[in-house]
This record gives structure tokens, C-alpha cells and sequence, in this order.
DNA sequence: TGCAAAAATGCAGTCAATGCAATTATGTTC
DNA sequence: GAACATAATTGCATTGACTGCATTTTTGCA
């Protein structure tokens, strides 16, 4: 009890405090812009030392982004959790799934992110930029459960369609107000290309 | 005549200019990396102010990718080019050709390109971010060639798609050594989506 | 309470990028 | 070929993100 409590103090703080950097940004940059906004504000507003900012956030851009990273993570432990003999899209068609009604359980959240990440260039070019990185590791995880070789495709190309999926799918789904399902729109757009692109809908 | 030199005169410098700083720029970044490369440093290279280094590139990024805008932008042309009636994929597959061989024949050039963006984050991060910005537009085109109103997805999905495939074989291409020529690649790619990812290759 | 580790902070500095004003080069016109 | 309008170059000052380093404060534990 006294470990947990006591590292647990420290730990707990850490994160009020980045939770809390996070809440004041996005009501700054809703308010003012991106880029009309200045680590300086942002750490006032939080009641910190903008040098200390930078020991919460490595960069500005990432407290649009937050938890994006993690989230990414939990398609790879989906995919882990899949049945080896499953076919790989059938597999990464349920990993998607988990994360696609997550990210539907924090749809506000999630919107007013989306917003600034839209409206703000620089934003947007490092969610891509995480996103390439998870096709990464992605296509790695999908190379040795194909048993595939440096040299074949497949993993590859399944990695970034999948990751192409997700991000049009949410795009559509954000754009279009919701009106469908996350995970139904997901599913949809994984069965059309399970079919084949040849194939009309 | 005199009209096509005076101001033929003027634009050529201009390019020649844009070109050189591209030049010394790749040499310096191959050399010391890209980070610890100034805008100082190159525009001395290449015999410029460095203020006027911003009267030809809008960011230090923008010198690796260098006509990569302008490349991407002939996809949609050669879109244009294929007649409505054929098939969206197919349509798609026909316009990326012209593409993969594009590339194909500036490999040297592109290659070391591709070193210095896969090295850096922050032009890894642009590139995708000019990506993201024609997969907006070329859904913008299919979903005229497909009549679709704005709820319908597929044209999102397709251009995300596709544009991953482009990416994925790219990638593929450049990491196992060239040693199948791009465009086959890319219409492997092509074919098998085309088919279904729920079809073994 | 006292101590060691962790976190916060201040300060100085680097560098990309921008705005503005002054200067220089370029092409055209007479 | 000289004067002139326009475009390009440049210098200067400034902003703001981000980093390294040294110092101070806070925190959890003995």
C-alpha cells in the first residue's frame, strides 16, 4: 500500500498536471489559433514555468495529439490477441474494431482535437507522421505472423491499406456528423476491400 | 522572341537559383545531417543571402521534397485522361502508372531524397502532409467521376487507398534495392486490392 | 525531522521563420 | 544606350519554439 501510495503520489500529480496542460491548450487554441497561441500562455494558464512545459511535452504539437500514441498501441495488442490461422485482414479487420469503438466512447473529446489538428498544418503533419510510424511497426507485427520475408510485400501494403481505412473512415465519420457508427463505417470499408476494390459496393 | 527571353531571362535565373540551393542543400544534409545544417550555412553554399534563401523555399523542409507537389499533381491529369466509363480502381490504377514510371526515371535523385526524409521527422512529416492534402483533392475528383454525394465513402477510401498502396510500394521499392522495376510493383499492388485483400495473393 | 531523488525553474543561447525598409539588379521604353 | 519602373536581393530587428545547464524547490521515505 505505502509503494503504491507513495510513488503513486508523484505519478498521480504528473499526470493532473499534463492533463491539466492539455485541457487549458485546447481551450486556448479553440479560443485563438494554434499558432496564435504561445508556450508561454499555455503554461501560465496551468500555472507553470514555461520551462517546464517542456518536461511534460516534448513539443507544442503533441498536446493536440495526446494519447493518440497509446491508442494506436492497442491495435497491436488486439492483433496479438487474434488467432494465428486467422487470415491477416480478417485479423486486422477485429483489431481495428476495438479501436474504432474506443475512439467512439469520447466522440467530444475527440471532435475538438480534431478541429485544431484540422485547421492547423503542423498538427496534422505529426499525427501522420505517429501514424507512419505504428505502419511500421505494424507491418512488422504482420511480417512474422505471414512468415514473410524482407523481400514480400504483403505486410507492407496490408499495414498502410488498413491504416489508410481507419483514417478515411474517420475522416468520414467526423466530417459526416456522425451519423453512422464509427465501427459500422470501419467495418464497412474493411469488408469492401476484403471484397475487392473491383467489386461495386 | 525578345519576349520569350526578357522574361525567360529572369524566370531561368530564378530556377537555376531554386536549383542550386537544392543542390548544396542535399550535399550539406548528406554530409552533416539535416538538423545540424543551417539555412546560414546553405545560402553561403549556394553564394545567397540568407534572407533571400525564404524568397524560394516557404521552409527548410520544402528543399528535400522539392517537386514532389508538382509530381503528385500529374496523377489527377492523367485521372482526367481515362474515360468515365472505366471502373474507379481501374481508372486509378491507370493514373498511378504514369507515376511509379515517372519515378522510375529519376531513381538516382530521389533515392538520396528519400535517405534524408526517412532520416528526418520533420520532412518525413511534410511529405505526408503534401500527401494528405492531394488524397483531399483526388477525393474530390472521384467523387465527381462517381457522382457521389458527400455521405457517400467511397471516394475517401479510395483515394486513401490508394495513395497508400502508391506509398507502400514506394517504400517496398527503395528498401529491397530496386530490384523489381517500381511501376510492375505498383500494379501488383493495384491488382491485388483490386481483387481483394481476402483472396491470397 | 532530515535526507536523497525527482521535479520545477531561471537563464542564456540556437535556429527557423517573418515583416519591413533599403538597396541592387533587370528588362523595357524612348 | 540612358532613364525608369519593377522585381529581386539583402540587412536588421523580432518572435517564438526548443535545448542545455545550473540552481532551487518539492516530495516521499527513513
Amino acid at each position: 500500500m505505502s509503494v503504491t501510495e507513495s510513488t503513486g503520489l508523484r505519478e498521480r500529480n504528473k499526470r493532473e498536471r499534463r492533463r491539466r496542460l492539455e485541457d487549458v491548450a485546447i481551450d486556448l487554441f479553440e479560443r485563438d489559433g494554434f499558432d496564435k497561441t504561445t508556450i508561454e500562455q499555455i503554461s501560465a494558464a496551468a500555472g507553470l514555468a514555461p520551462r517546464t512545459f517542456f518536461s511534460y511535452f516534448v513539443s507544442k504539437d503533441d498536446l493536440v495529439l495526446g494519447d493518440y500514441a497509446e491508442r494506436l498501441g492497442r491495435i497491436l495488442e488486439a492483433l496479438e490477441r487474434q488467432p494465428i490461422t486467422m487470415p491477416a485482414w480478417d485479423a486486422l479487420r477485429a483489431s481495428f474494431a476495438v479501436v474504432a469503438s474506443d475512439y467512439a466512447t469520447e466522440v467530444d473529446r475527440l471532435i475538438r482535437r480534431f478541429r485544431i489538428m484540422s485547421a492547423t498544418p503542423s498538427v496534422y503533419a505529426r499525427s501522420l507522421q505517429l501514424q507512419a510510424g505504428w505502419e511500421h511497426t505494424l507491418a512488422a507485427h504482420l511480417a512474422a505472423r505471414l512468415d514473410a520475408g524482407p523481400d514480400d510485400p504483403r505486410p507492407r501494403l496490408l499495414a498502410a491499406t488498413a491504416l489508410a481505412v481507419m483514417r478515411a473512415s474517420l475522416q468520414h465519420w467526423l466530417t459526416t456528423g456522425q451519423t453512422q457508427p464509427l465501427p459500422t463505417l470501419v467495418q464497412a470499408a474493411f469488408d469492401q476491400l476484403g471484397r475487392g476494390l473491383d467489386q461495386d459496393p
